[in-house]
RNA sequence: GGAGGGGUGGCCGAGCGGUCAAAGGCAGCAGACUGUAAAUCUGCCGGCGUCAGCCUACGUUGGUUCGAAUCCAACCCCCUCCA
């Protein structure tokens, strides 16, 4: 077992997949101040729940006396990862990075403490120092340490060779720039651990060697399981989109709903990985069967959305969740639909984003799906007078307030 | 460069002159059952509509035809084999 805390509750949480060297990180880990980090893409103008898993390592690392270390891959993602893909991502503007990277920048405030001290995070961008790289010189004191056989061998490369898929030398060398991020960190801020998730490995392991040939001798990698829902999806991917960090991507009531809605043989795996909640209270809600777990999902939605949106979003989206589910009731949480009174059933049911579309409202309502202020409607023709709560199902609700 | 095969709705995949808004599967949405879970069963699943109909869709652009996802031509892209 690992003697180091932050080791020990990576562990217990469920949080590796995979050690470069368990026994010197394990060492490393010990002595306070061990500096890590974890790379993110700009691609999008927010991480997701997805991303959490690593987010919560470089917590987990700040609780036990490490430091954090953001990398914004601000250089990188006008590359773009060929990680896991088939074909050659879009390239993304310049513009559209740098709005996306101040994005991003703002959800890690809610996870991490940052400033000057010494067990504080702090967040670069790799764009400092690849975009003034001058080719020659980063070839003849980098490139001669850099294996192309190697590369060719890593599952990212290969998959993409071995399917015939065409991979431009763009793309080709985004490890290569990933693997000199590790060793440009080392210098800089003394970084020894770069963590990631799974399929992040051959980048990790490729900086590893990189800063063994070039002075960074001891660099060290981590990864966490690629995390997947009990049906086997891969995690935070919903089929009307991915679930957002950032509030003006996602509203804090479907944030806090996401997590409410977790299958029931994820609980315990989720409430360890994504909260802080203790051991021994972990153990006490997984252990509720039948319609008692109900009140561990809350507790996890509460723990999550707390940590993501604060306190005040996750106590407001469950005093919302009791009123409209418990008392059928309207909670103040619940999106809101501005309309003209009196107005249509169907365009109110458009309106509130309860359907795409005119004829799916129409569906709809055939179906017996749609309520207001808990009665069933089923006339399309229908018109509601006033406020009230209008209903597709029993999940998703909105309030119709006049515009 | 040569010879074949193929590009169909979010994905996979049938269709190969009208009966095609296009079989089937997956995903999704809703109903029943429940616990805002899972499983199961049922219905829905391009847009608009006073439900008759209209519009947009089968790689792109033209053409043949009363009529084309289906035939022809050119172009773009992908796959297999040969050089």
């Amino acid at each position: 077992m690992y003697r180091s805390d932050f080791l020990q509750s990576l562990a217990a949480r469920g949080h590796i997949h995979q050690l470069t060297d368990a026994e010197a990180l394990d060492a490393a880990a010990a002595a306070p101040g061990l500096a890590a980090y974890v790379g993110y893409d700009c691609t999008a103008p927010s991480l997701h729940v997805g991303n959490l898993a690593t987010i919560m390592l470089l917590r987990r690392l700040q609780q036990h006396g490490g430091r954090p270390i953001v990398l914004l891959g601000g250089g990188t993602t006008r590359i773009g990862d060929p990680s896991g893909k088939d074909s050659q991502r879009q390239l993304l503007g310049d513009a559209t990075i740098a709005a996306n990277k101040a994005s991003i920048r703002t959800a890690f405030e809610r996870f991490l403490r940052f400033g000057d001290g010494p067990g504080d995070a702090i967040m670069v961008d790799n764009a400092d120092w690849l975009d003034g790289l001058a080719l020659i010189p980063f070839l003849r004191d980098y490139g001669r340490h850099l294996s192309v056989n190697r590369m060719l061998a890593q599952d990212s490369v290969r998959l993409r060779l071995e399917r015939e898929q065409p991979l431009s030398f763009l793309e080709f060398n985004y490890m290569v720039l990933q693997a000199y991020d590790f060793v440009e960190l080392a210098r800089r801020h003394g970084c020894r651990l770069q963590m990631g998730g799974s399929d992040q490995w051959g980048n990790i392991v490729q900086g590893i060697e990189l800063g063994r040939r070039v002075g960074c001798p001891d660099l060290l990698g981590l990864t966490t399981p690629l995390i997947t829902t009990a049906d086997g999806a891969k995690m935070g991917k919903t089929a009307r989109g991915a679930v957002w960090l950032n509030r003006d991507q996602l509203p804090d009531w479907d944030y806090w709903q996401f997590w409410r809605n977790t299958d029931d043989r994820d609980v315990g795996r989720f409430l360890r990985l994504f909260t802080d909640l203790p051991e021994d209270e972990i153990r006490r809600l997984e252990r509720l069967e039948g319609a008692e777990i109900n009140a561990a999902k809350v507790a996890l939605a509460n723990a999550a959305t707390a940590m993501c949106r604060g306190e005040e979003a996750a106590r407001q989206a469950e005093a919302t969740a009791r009123a409209t589910f418990a008392e059928g009731a309207a909670g103040d949480a619940l999106p809101e639909a501005r309309v003209h009174f009196p107005v249509g059933v169907v365009d109110a049911l458009t309106a509130a984003g309860l359907a795409a579309s005119r004829g799916e409202a129409r569906r709809k309502l055939a179906e017996g799906a749609v309520r207001f202020d808990g009665d069933v409607v089923t006339d399309p023709d229908a018109r509601l007078a006033g406020p009230g709560r209008l209903s597709l199902g029993r999940k998703r609700h909105a309030r119709l307030v006049a515009a």
